[in-house]
DNA sequence: GGAATAGTGTCTCTGAGACACTATCCT
DNA sequence: AGGATAGTGTCTCAGAGACACTATTCC
């Protein structure tokens, strides 16, 4: 049987006509909000390389499941939380040759958003695992972070990664809802507007805005008929509280305000694959429409 | 030497010590516009399984090279061009134990935008290869496509990949300059509005404000000094001509037209991980700030 | 009362859509 | 002339931002 294994046509194999051989995992970029600050779950090495650096916790692909569930397990086994409160999905593949030391690792990494935890329990299989503050480490992308001398370094490019979590979590929260994905069951348009505030380093422009623009989307944040609650550390008029609904995406979405939306995308600007420079047009074929000049 | 390979704490191996066997490869969509239409180029299989279907075109990732690279060098195979006109970007990771019925297989998905191009060259190694339609094929996504009856089937998860790629060309046209991929270098904007007329299914809503639109982000399509061109066919007043600028996003984006915008995106209606429904409430922690009730 | 937070009213400016009109090519 | 495509003017309405004001709590 031959071993032309993908889709294409254009399958490569080596001499001896096997596939090369990699190791495959998930790694998991668990996010939070924790004292009005974006916070990510990291481990603690315990061996080498870059023993007793943090990483992002994750792990092999078991043979019979697919990604996402590697991906929830591994979520489940960092946390103790189970029926997933939160929100997890695919970021992005990181495949460099050089990225382990040790092999050829593919990964292929997920970000959880997820409410407040409490901080794992020593004994567990977590015990060596704590948050940070996103912007106390030394991620590429958050502008807060950089220049920090004391901020931390992570293992392997878990930086990159990161970098990429955190902008994805900025964008998503301009039009999608899932801002309430770090919030309790329960909330306030003051809570949400913290997680904003958190996730994009400056609060939403205007108070009175965000709560109209909140509320403008149906299914968005829906009141809880009957009471009130004080929970902006007791003082001031007691807010409404708010349930999240079943909306998927913010019909006006709420835009980022200004300066990172008026030239770069503030992190990674676009993340495409770029050819070497090529000198003098392509020598391979030419345009159709091309017009001669 | 231990096993324990990824960076977190978790890693799985089996009882010998070994990672699991995983074959990596990388899946292509490559778009382009032909007559009008969003065309993707597709291979013809010449072996089981699903010999004589059609396939995304793909090939396992050397050991020595990274994703970006293998991607790529398929791309270049391929359609013989090189110096990479148009855009290429990773799509998302599918995994699926079974999605081929071989082995494990985990597949990078990457979306190539290319200007048209001519149809592959019989002889080469593209000989098997053409462009179809894709509201000819059995897309998922594609709301033209639905239902059709010679809708063709496509090998493996790959009308997965074809609906998650045009679902995300859709997206991108939006917000970033990249309907510009899809055009030769000189170009009007009546052949950008048939860009987004193609990937959108229905055309941007009003030519003159399109066209304001697309002239007000700086840096998106800039005029070429001198000279006019007709291209409509031989019909008409002449069009101004354009290069693409230095922009990379849209800073009024130009949005979908309702309907796609109003309930569902149209495509996926997000991809996020499910977990398995938790009877009562979730067993491991609870949440810090939940209130007592 | 004063500080602090929640909620409402309302004005202005920008951007999106609709649509009428002019310009320049073809046959 | 008539059809076809390119380009401009302008009106209206919705959404975003700014800011003033009221409401309710704790001290």
């Amino acid at each position: 049987m031959s071993r032309r294994l993908p889709g294409g046509r254009t399958a490569e194999r080596d001499e001896a006509g096997n596939f090369p051989p990699f190791a495959v995992t998930v790694d998991l970029v668990v996010l939070t909000i924790r004292s009005g600050r974006l916070a990510v779950l990291l481990v603690e090495r315990g061996e080498e390389p870059y023993l007793g650096s943090w990483a992002l916790p994750g792990g092999f692909v078991r043979p019979d499941e697919n990604l996402d569930a590697a991906a929830l397990r591994e979520l489940v086994e960092e946390t103790q939380i189970s029926g997933l409160p939160g929100h997890l999905e695919q970021l992005r593949t990181y495949g460099d040759p050089g990225r382990d030391p040790r092999m050829r690792v593919v990964s292929i990494a997920y970000v959880a958003f997820v409410p407040q935890l409490p901080d794992p329990v020593p004994g567990t299989d977590a015990a060596r695992a704590r948050w940070w503050a996103v912007d106390d480490l030394a991620t590429v992308l958050s502008p807060r972070a950089l220049s920090r001398k004391d901020a931390l370094p992570l293992a392997f490019d878990h930086v990159s990664i990161l970098s990429d979590a955190v902008e994805r979590v900025a964008a998503k929260l301009e039009y999608t809802p899932l801002a309430t994905a770090f919030c309790p069951s329960e909330f306030t348009i003051g809570e949400l507007s913290q997680v904003y505030e958190a996730v994009w380093g400056v609060p939403p422009s205007d108070r009175a805005n965000f709560r109209r623009k909140v509320l403008a989307t149906a299914g968005f944040a829906e009141p809880v008929d009957e009471g009130t609650q004080r929970l902006t550390g007791g003082l001031g008029r007691p807010a409404q509280l708010f349930r999240v609904g079943p909306a998927l995406e913010l019909s006006p979405p709420l835009r980022r305000p200004h300066e990172a939306r008026r030239r770069q995308p503030a992190g990674a600007p676009e993340r495409a694959v770029r050819a070497r420079p090529a000198r003098g047009r392509p020598a391979g074929r030419t345009f159709d429409r091309d017009q001669p000049k």
